[in-house]
RNA sequence: GGUCGAUUAGCUCAGCGGUAGAGCACUACGUUGACAUCGUAGGGGUCACUGGUUCGAUCCCAGUAUCGACCACCA
């Protein structure tokens, strides 16, 4: 027998492990089964599993349980990615922390990534160990990771990386640019435009005066304090405004608007840059805003974006003064930049301070604003990003974008929401190179290899360099590696084996959809899109579901600094795995964010018990789904019958529901399928039969009610797994044995299990308990008391529904007798249902002015319903648009609430008479 | 600046061109051996605002307000 409780805890890892000992998880390989392929976003392989992993994963792992059920051959991808910057960041902390004289530069390269192979070898179960927790049913036999395997000389993933860079190189889809980039002074790297974020800090503008070169002067317009025109004075100096005040030791010009009056005659001229005493000279172009600021923009070519452009259409020298630490430069460079000794090695804001300082000494500063400013942050180090000048390998991201916008255009690929197509097409209509370089250890190495005088040779190995090379000619490989996104770009058919032509390959690539978070649309998806379009002429899913992103209950993003992150495995050690999970699932709507509270995963904790108390429930009444399938044209019972349809009804709602990936509408259809109507109603409904005398409907009802309790652990078990499996297997114990566990079971259909009479009949007797019960409170009868009940001017279908249900009725309305009468008895309480009235012998037990006021208050709401409906069949105009099924039901509507007013006002007539 | 989304019960959110729903919270009462991690009943809403389309708008359209996200830029 059953416990009173599921205890997950125990359970879930049993469970888990038999499946997986068991091979459930792996594609049956069926070729006349239709393909389902999804692959995994991989985790970082040192991270932890965040609520975002667990959200992602759950959807997933129910579209793939689904499949699986549907018989289709079934692959979940799995695998983790090598994460770049993050993980030789947590190396290299590691080193820091254990306070030895290690460092990444005093162990080497070579010694430094054996670190990170080891790191990741200790670590790197972890994750996979939480998504089983959760009972993700991936198929861990074909783990993969981004960066493959460690020492192996063919390593397949890595082959694919190589192969995939040399082809674009081949192509010239690869190549190789100086330009500024997004460098991260704390990793010494260059980043992409996507990591790096902008935040909005506290921050100045500073307003600097570089005085004009060889005694120049000009009129500039000043205003009063009320912003009024106040003539103008003549200025020796041009005002520029900056941020970032230490670039202008690397300024090599100041930009104003050809159009500006105020520097017209300016332009040509030349000023003196302060502190480094340089000459440098004042152009026009149309970048300066002649509304912002004082019109004049100082151009620092080598460390801004803009000025870079400015500087190329004007011809101004590119002038570096930062290293790759972002500190000021010494040496050489710094001697072409003239930086004063005492500005030379400085870190950019102890630069930033004694610029200022030079400035406000020397009479040199105009102003100084404060306000909020965005600033470049690294998305990983935290740190303020330097645009600084790099020799780095871009993809021509322009070109592979094209046939990515295409086939999303013509819905090779679709996204789910809709709206996502928008955000994927701004951002892939205006896409940017690729930069893919990466100034770190871990990583895939770049396969270019150059000659003595800067030759490039792009091979797969070193070998076929050295064969384009020639013989004896010595080649040094590039010492970058590939962001981590290059390889995760190729993750659809790189962990299906290509460039090999494997089974695996022909049969899951395309994928059925991606699932993913919206924060990854162009990280990811957009770079899958490309690649797989490009590489396998194909597009690699069909469908990307964008997914919520967790929140916490007040809609605040989770964060460490918060301290409002929620630990899945914290949930799942208190409430179990498949209350996470259908927590997660039911708040899944399409288009809205996911507040998370545990009061809801309690609830749904909660549901499970129900759910074992049900099945516990059958299993002692000896319901089980003793004969195989339920036939329904030999179910004769109408409880039985109904119950059969209302599966049916549930079952189409939940599969209809998963296939256009609404989540929340299938988790609610199953949990009020098996809460309101299983558990509130049919379970209660039959306890007469189950303990009655007769032994047919005895017997039909206890096989009838294990069916359904079978058909209600299939259908939650992609949302459910663990306790419906458990299930599954101890109500075997004591019922006929079960064919495999209940993941591998057929998704049921349901063909002609609805009966629209015994749908109608079994309302009607819902309809009756759910009135009584409805007076019995407002009039507030006792619990306890079982007053009779005399049903008035039934017709023969009431009175055969009554009959067969009386004992029922009797029961769940707490009555007590229940018979038919011709008219309604003195001082019974009127309740209208259907053709009859119910009347309830209450009087000695209620309080008659409460009953008078239910009934004003009831007729009083029943002929405001008229009214309205009345106004509408009296509108011409409504009567002519309307549809007529539309204008039948409002007929409808006015008959049965104004034979239901006339049965009331009969019996409020009544009762005044008993009262007076 | 551009784009997208949100505004429905005290809270968190579904939903829909034709009687406004759920969970939680709240109130009352707890019988009947599956379940107190429960049961039964109840209170509570001008569906942000203003216009428009329509026989009919919470729903469609436009505008306004507030909130949020993303992209771009800020010398």
């Amino acid at each position: 027998m059953l416990d009173q409780f599921f205890n997950a805890a125990e359970a879930e890892e049993q469970i888990y492990k038999r499946w997986e000992e068991a091979g459930c998880f792996k594609p049956s390989m069926d070729t006349s089964a239709e393909a389902y392929a999804i692959v995994i976003p991989p985790p970082n392989v040192t991270g932890v599993l965040h609520m975002g992993h667990a959200l992602n994963n759950t959807l997933q792992d129910i579209l793939i349980r689904f499949a699986r059920m549907q018989g289709k051959n079934v692959l979940w991808q799995a695998g983790t990615d090598h994460a770049g910057i993050a993980t030789q960041m947590v190396v290299e902390r590691q080193l820091a922390e254990a306070g030895g004289n290690e460092s990444r530069a005093s162990l080497g390269r070579e010694a430094f990534v054996d670190r990170v192979w080891g790191w990741k070898e200790e670590s790197g179960g972890k994750i996979v160990g939480q998504l089983k927790r959760l009972g993700a049913s991936c198929d861990w036999s074909r783990l993969r990771f981004t960066m493959g395997e460690r020492g192996v000389e063919d390593d397949q993933m890595q082959a694919a990386v190589r192969k995939v860079f040399v082809d674009l190189y081949n192509d010239g889809l690869i190549y190789r640019d100086k330009r500024l980039v997004n460098w991260d002074p704390h990793f010494q790297t260059a980043i992409s435009d996507l990591e790096v974020e902008p935040k909005e800090v506290k921050g100045h503008y500073w307003h600097l005066r570089y005085p004009l070169a060889d005694g120049v002067t000009y009129e500039h317009p000043v205003f009063d304090e009320d912003g009024e025109p106040a003539g103008t004075e003549t200025r020796d100096y041009i005002v520029v405004a900056t941020s970032r005040p230490e670039t202008m030791l690397g300024d090599t010009g100041v930009a104003v608007h050809p159009d500006d009056e105020r520097y017209k005659d300016l332009v040509g001229k030349d000023v003196i840059l302060p502190i480094v005493n340089r000459r440098i000279p004042i152009v026009a172009d149309e970048y300066p805003d002649p509304e912002k600021g004082s019109g004049a923009v100082k151009i620092t070519p080598a460390h801004d974006f803009n000025d870079f452009d400015v500087g190329k259409r004007c011809g101004l020298e590119v002038m570096n003064i930062l290293t790759s630490i972002a500190a000021i430069v010494d040496g050489d460079e710094a001697d072409t930049a003239a930086i004063p000794a005492e500005y030379r090695g400085l870190d950019r804001f102890e630069a930033r301070k004694k610029v200022v300082a030079h400035f406000e000494d020397n009479d040199l500063m105009q102003e100084i604003e404060s306000l909020k400013i965005e600033q470049p942050f690294g998305d990983r180090s935290g740190v303020v990003i330097e645009p600084w000048l790099t020799d780095q390998w871009y993809v021509n991201a322009k070109e592979l974008a094209k046939e990515a916008i295409a086939a999303v255009q013509d819905n090779r690929t679709r996204f789910v929401p809709e709206n996502w197509e928008k955000t994927y097409y701004n951002w892939m209509n205006d896409i940017q190179p690729w930069c893919v370089s990466r100034q770190l250890w871990w990583g895939h190495r770049i396969p270019v290899w150059y000659g003595p005088n800067g030759e490039v040779y792009c091979a797969m190995s070193e070998a076929e360099a050295q064969a384009q090379a020639g013989e004896g000619v010595p080649l040094t490989q590039d010492n970058d590696v590939l962001d981590t996104w290059f390889s995760s770009a190729l993750w659809p058919f790189s962990t299906l084996g290509w460039p090999g032509e494997t089974d695996e390959l022909k049969t899951f690539y395309p994928g059925a959809v991606l699932v993913t978070a919206f924060d990854i649309i162009f990280f990811w998806v957009a770079r899958m899109m490309m690649q797989g379009l490009q590489f396998m002429k194909e597009i690699p899913f069909k469908d990307v579901y964008i997914h919520a992103l967790v929140l916490d209950e007040k809609g605040q993003k989770m964060s460490k600094s918060k301290g409002n992150v929620m630990d899945p495995l914290d949930l799942i050690d208190e409430y179990g795995a498949d209350a996470l999970r259908f927590s997660l699932a039911s708040q899944a709507a399409q288009g809205r964010n996911i507040r998370l509270s545990t009061k809801r995963i309690e609830g749904y904790r909660n549901f499970t018990t129900k759910l074992w108390n049900a099945a516990k429930f059958c299993q002692m009444n000896e319901c089980a789904n003793w004969n195989g399938p339920v036939d329904p044209s030999r179910v004769k019972e109408p409880v039985n019958q109904w119950i059969i349809g209302e599966v049916a009804r549930t079952g189409e709602a939940v599969a209809k529901a998963i296939e256009g990936y609404r989540f929340n509408e299938a988790s609610d259809a199953i949990y009020r399928f098996t809460w309101n109507v299983f558990c509130d109603w049919y379970l209660e409904l039959i306890k007469p039969l189950l303990n009655g005398e007769d032994a047919e409907p005895k017997a039909e009802t206890r096989r009838v009610a294990g069916w359904v309790l079978d058909e209600i652990l299939k259908l939650l078990h992609p949302f459910m797994p663990f306790v419906t499996e458990e299930l599954w297997e101890k109500l075997s114990e004591d019922g006929p044995s079960r064919d495999g566990f209940l993941m591998m079971q057929s998704w049921p259909s349901y063909d002609g299990f609805e009966n629209a009479e015994a749908d109608a009949e079994m309302s009607w007797a819902l309809d009756f308990v759910s009135e009584i019960r409805g007076v019995r409170g407002i009039l507030n009868v006792p619990a306890g008391a079982k007053p009779g009940l005399a049903v008035v001017n039934a017709g023969t279908e009431t009175k055969k529904r009554l009959e067969r249900h009386r004992e029922v009725l009797m029961r769940l309305a707490r009555l007590d007798p229940v018979y038919v009468d011709d008219n309604v008895p003195a001082g019974a309480v009127s309740i209208v249902l259907g053709d009859a009235t119910l009347a309830l012998k209450v009087a000695d037990l209620i309080d008659q002015k409460a009953e008078g006021d239910r009934l004003k208050k009831r007729i009083s709401g029943i002929e405001k319903d008229i009214g309205g409906i009345e106004k509408k069949l009296t509108n011409e105009k409504f009567l002519a648009n309307a549809p007529p099924e539309i204008i039948e039901e409002q007929h409808t509507r006015k008959a049965n609430a104004e034979s239901e007013r006339n049965k009331l006002t009969d019996a409020l007539k009544q009762l005044e008479a008993i009262g007076s």
